[in-house]
DNA sequence: ATAAGTCGGACTAAATTAGTCCTATTTAAG
DNA sequence: CTTAAATAGGACTAATTTAGTCCGACTTAT
């Protein structure tokens, strides 16, 4: 259908480590045992910081640990928290600073587009990262 | 979630069209209809007709016509057509010649991936042209 | 004091998507 | 039997988005 960016692919390796290991991990470590670019997952996990779904230590002995459980993150909040946007098309959006498509007045398709949207968020959007991993 | 491609956007409003006049339509007439971008139109069209969703009649009074009824088509049908791959993930796709990712051996989300991919395709993809439209 | 972390902004590179252009072919109609 | 209106399809460019890197600042345990 469409393809998912890799901050998010990233973020939900890292939420996958939080939710096994239980503890407070480093980026370093979790973009070692993941083999992913660590300054990406880095920006990846202030993200989702930021969101609040996870929670951050600064430091020496710092890193992240959840701060939601695997039964109350949502795939939608995931992917807010790093594209910053879930909707399909620009009018779907929620945000009306994203909502500005020129062809706004003569579409034919938004009500087509706000039905998928909705079918969208809620089959997918709305799992849970614990139906998931 | 994740965005729509133009391509598809162009092509759900061709189909409509079609669909509305249930008879032969130029691209010219649906670009100017639906104001949209001619040349980029006409390669929709083509990879619709190449799927066999819609019928091509070349020559002086040719255009374009559905093959299949709405109820026929579905999404994933479309798309695949007009992005030539529905899958969210390179592992996920069923073409194998797409699934060469780097990390295939280490990734910790293939099975997630899966499970995610299977939901999108049952509730979204499956849907047809007469429940969206 | 130092080293191991997060924080966040600026930047570059790569890839994808959107859009254009050109030539060939088909065919109805004058 | 020529012309004009179409589709067919390939090559190309431009624009946008995404991926990834780098740097300087701040935080804190040891």
């Amino acid at each position: 259908m469409l393809r998912i960016s890799k901050r998010v692919e990233y973020g939900l390796m890292a939420l996958q480590y939080l939710a096994k290991s239980g503890q407070v991990a480093t980026t370093r470590e979790i973009s070692d045992s993941s083999n992913i670019p660590h300054d990406l997952l880095a920006k990846v996990m202030q993200s989702m910081k930021r969101n609040g779904i996870i929670d951050s230590f600064q430091g020496v002995r710092g890193g992240y640990r959840l701060l939601l459980s695997p039964e109350q993150i949502t795939l939608n909040r995931v992917v807010f928290s790093l594209d910053e946007e879930t909707a399909i098309t620009e009018c779907a959006s929620e945000n009306p600073e994203h909502a500005t498509c020129a062809m706004f007045d003569t579409c034919t398709i938004k009500v087509p587009m706000q039905k998928l949207q909705m079918k969208l968020t809620e089959s997918v959007g709305n799992m849970t990262i614990s139906e998931l991993l």
